[in-house]
RNA sequence: UCCCCGGUAGCUCAGCUGGUUAGAGCGGGUGACUGUUAAUCACUAGGUCGUUGGUUCGAAUCCGACCCGGGGAGCCA
């Protein structure tokens, strides 16, 4: 017996009139004593539950179905009609209703046909699923990592799987997670009275990553177009509604590029996604739409449909110092721009996203091209309406005397990154790339205001259940 | 890490100028009623008021400490 999706029994493609088997869990149950029960029951296969109908003829309709609460899981077979009520084209008159799980204390079972608070829901991440909001923000999830690489795959780049445990120390952003396998009780220690990770599982200090950047940088100087998707680690004690402990990031790389070309790459990239989501969650969208962020959709399509402003650094500055706006933090060439400037410039000002290029060179990494001017380095910042920084990128200095300069400027030391100055030394050329938070995307897809309720389950500091 | 706010029934909250037996809606149970749409109506069960110490004749209410959660800032993606 084959189990036909929810979601295909209510697309109007399965006849009317066919006897179909469907499978989930109740979300609700009306039921009236003249003789039947309305069970709408979801699989997650699409945003809508379908109303399975069931006739009081059926044998265990006293004793199991009239029973039926929130969250229990049944298996129905029946026929597929037009539904005679609101709300639905098609429903399931049931021929059999099989109870597959009971909820054993429905008095406590924590998800109810209400709304939940999200803080509430994050202490069962576990039950969370059932509800439709995390129904529908799992869909939107997945929706858009398939366009991800849909859109790499269709335009020709490389999905490598940098390492997740990494040497590196230093990979230039943050505090990092240690990997160890010696006994933190009793550690081996050296001559000098430190702990010995000559001893230690890999005979080195290892780390979780967090970036696949410098990695990925040795397949783009071979592979040309390459990129990431994967899992980046933070240690950092960072307490907002916008970081994760452990968060998924995508990071393409590409050869024989400048600047411009990753401006045009990062364009055309948001825009696959957005209307990718756009065509596959429709909804999805609608509920959020309806019931977290009433511009949910319209965002997305005026993104879809703008024109990206391009912008230096320099001349941001200016627009912001002769806006006459109040800033908290005053706009200044050398500082980096607050979360209020972004707001100010593409929201007020341009009223599109906006591409920030060519920042000061001592507020950037010292992977960044060093410009011309040798004040300011080949980095450039996406900034969108509503959210502010959602992409951060720059032209990678492919110059091996140059490249050297800076890390000592950062006061690093060469010998860490003599691989990746290897890659300057054999067969150097322009490149270029950019990292993008996967959940900060999803936040701006579904207009969810906490990072931690886009991800199934979130680390945070002080937190790793499940 | 810093600054604010909060913790009362399974959930969402009210009660907080200290004063008999702590309330509502939803959810659960029972019944009524109905092609219903987070149905409706009636009845009913359910609480060590985050923990702990103190002030007081008396503390959910005032004070201290601690724990937990949230928002903002910094850091960043």
């Amino acid at each position: 017996m084959s189990i036909t999706r929810i979601a295909d029994a209510l697309s109007g493609e399965i006849p009317v009139g066919l006897e179909i088997t469907i499978a989930g869990w109740v979300r609700t149950r009306r039921d009236s004593k003249a003789g039947f029960s309305f069970i709408h029951v979801h699989d997650g296969s699409c945003f809508n539950p379908i109303q399975v109908v069931a006739p009081g003829e059926l044998e265990n309709y006293a004793d199991e179905i009239q029973r039926l609460t929130t969250g229990c899981s049944l298996q129905c077979t029946g026929t597929l009609v037009e539904s005679g009520g609101r709300g639905q084209s098609f429903e399931i008159q049931a021929a059999t209703v099989e109870v597959l799980g009971w909820v054993s204390d429905p008095d406590t079972y924590p998800i109810q046909p209400k709304q939940h608070s999200f803080e509430f829901l994050r202490e069962v991440a576990h039950l969370r699923p059932r509800t439709n909001t995390f129904g529908a923000v799992t869909r939107v999830r997945h929706a858009a990592a398939q366009a991800i690489h849909r859109f790499f795959d269709d335009n020709g780049y490389y999905w490598i799987s940098t390492p997740i445990i990494t040497a590196s120390d230093s990979e230039g952003a943050g505090d990092m997670f240690r990997v160890s396998t010696l006994d933190p009780e009793n550690p081996p220690r050296n001559e000098k009275g430190k702990v010995d990770f000559k001893q230690d599982f890999f005979g080195r200090e290892t780390f979780l990553t967090v970036s696949g950047q410098l990695p990925v940088e040795g397949y783009c100087l071979s592979l040309s177009k390459v990129y990431t998707f994967g899992p980046t680690f933070r240690a950092e004690n960072s307490n907002t509604s916008r970081h994760l402990a452990e968060f998924w990031m995508v990071e393409p790389e590409i050869a024989f590029a400048d600047l411009d070309d990753l401006a045009d790459l990062s364009e055309d990239f948001l825009k696959y996604i957005f209307k990718y989501v756009l065509e596959r969650c429709g909804d999805d969208l609608q509920f959020f739409e309806q019931r977290i962020e009433p511009e949910a959709i319209k965002r997305l399509e005026s993104l879809v449909n703008s024109e990206f402003v391009r912008i230096d650094y320099g001349e941001a500055i200016e627009i912001l110092e002769k806006s006459g706006a109040k800033f908290e933090f005053p706009a200044k060439w050398g500082l980096d721009l607050q979360t209020e400037h972004e707001r100010y410039l593409t929201e007020k000002h341009f009223s599109a996203p906006v591409i920030v290029k060519n920042y000061p060179k001592e507020i950037k990494a010292f992977y960044m091209r060093l410009n011309d001017d040798n004040k300011t380095v080949a980095a450039m910042d996406v900034l969108a309406p509503g959210i502010g920084e959602i992409i951060g990128g720059a032209q990678r200095e492919e110059r091996l005397d140059v490249l050297e300069a800076r890390i000592a400027e950062h006061g690093l030391s060469t010998e860490a990154y003599d691989w990746y100055l290897d890659l300057r030394r054999y067969g150097s050329v322009p490149h270029a790339g950019f990292g993008l938070g996967f959940e900060r995307l999803i936040n701006y897809l579904t207009g969810m205001a906490n990072i931690r309720d886009v991800i199934p389950y979130p680390r945070v500091p002080g937190r790793a259940e499940f």
